[in-house]
DNA sequence: TATACATTGTTGACAGTGGCTACTTATGCG
DNA sequence: CGCATAAGTAGCCACTGTCAACAATGTATA
């Protein structure tokens, strides 16, 4: 990361390289209790140098959780099978999207839950984080048009399926998802369970 | 908490005493980043007399994630109702019990599931989550037996159950559940939209 | 082109924390 | 009376966020 030596004196992109630092050993931690301190060590820069383009650790944080989402929503839009085959195959293709960007990356996916308690910033995060839960919306409001999904408030079955994949993404990443007791595809029945529970009764 | 000056040299009863005092903080605080020196500070003890009880921090840790998983199975072994007006009713009740105890105890949630990070204490830790489980588990089997559920593979229906709740209980923590995105009673309609996939078409 | 200014990086340090360990002191019990 | 237990005191040591002062570099302007 820091390997040259001859590296010029201004880094020229170090916000980026900060963020990108970062973002690298939450990959490879699963706390998201890194040290401004050792960012900047593997960022090859001085432990001050973040202070140029951070007012403080907090606001790294708040960036970084936002990326999360964006990459979160990101990753959902494009897992979003353009013609489902059925309800069943749209909601579990998503769902599985979600979970497997939580356990990807379990510390960014926590700290996105835990970084807004900072009230300050928790408005812009909370836009980003409510932008994913837009994808989801949209999902059931085609699907309600269609007549594929129960009419029921379109918000509590929202409710519904973000609880759901939240939890199971939680779930798995703390390892209590062991097969002995809920079974070698969790995530699938659970899934079943909640498009039965959307689903038309009729279908 | 340390008020009495005549405290005898030996407190007799230590042990529980930090427990209950680590139990306040987490009451009082939203994360569970508290340190044994504030604990021992708030007990009126010497900030080494807890290591007299307890070989690390992760160990006390790790004991209150324990009785953190008792607590919880207690609450949703106590708001079992006894006869069930409804499977609606059942699992509604318990539910909201269980996402009130997370709410109610933000911080000891929090660290029940980031407690077992520590692989070693994990079975133990694990044990006690699963006995929640089966909390879930037993409701659901009785359900089936009485045909007011879906005949599915239980664990797939427990897991359901689980990761909605659990999902719906951090989201609840973390602030995330705003009205205007996600309704009034999210936790209501999200429970409505379970049932409705858990329970017998027939019904 | 030369010079002043703003930007960005470095060095060093401060103040506080925090887990943990040795060693000492008090207490209760056999 | 003596020992095991439990508590206190002192301190180590590493670390962290943050700031202030200084240095290097880029940029705009006279």
């Amino acid at each position: 990361m820091q390997d040259a030596p001859n590296r010029p004196y201004h880094h020229g992109d170090l916000r980026r390289a900060v963020i990108e630092t970062a973002l690298d050993m939450l990959r490879e931690e699963k706390g998201w209790q890194f040290t401004l301190r050792e960012v900047a060590r593997r960022a090859g820069v001085s432990h001050a140098a973040p202070y140029k383009h951070f007012p403080d650790k907090a606001a790294l944080l708040a960036e970084l959780a936002m990326i999360g989402f964006d990459r979160l929503r990101e990753s959902l839009s494009a897992a979003k099978p353009k013609a489902p085959k059925s309800l069943r195959d749209e909601i579990t293709t998503i769902a599985r999207a979600y979970v497997a960007f939580g356990t990807d990356n379990p510390a960014l996916y926590r700290l996105m839950f835990s970084a807004e308690e900072g009230k300050s910033v928790g408005m812009h995060l909370n836009e980003r984080a409510l932008a994913v839960f837009d994808v989801l919306l949209e999902i059931l409001r085609r699907g309600q048009a269609a007549g594929r999904i129960r009419k029921r408030p379109i918000e509590g079955q929202a409710a519904a399926g973000w609880g759901l994949v939240h939890g199971m993404t939680m779930l798995a990443i703390d390892g209590l998802l062991v097969p002995e007791k809920v079974g070698s595809a969790p995530l699938d029945a659970a899934l079943s369970t909640l498009v039965e529970g959307l689903g038309s009764p009729a279908t």
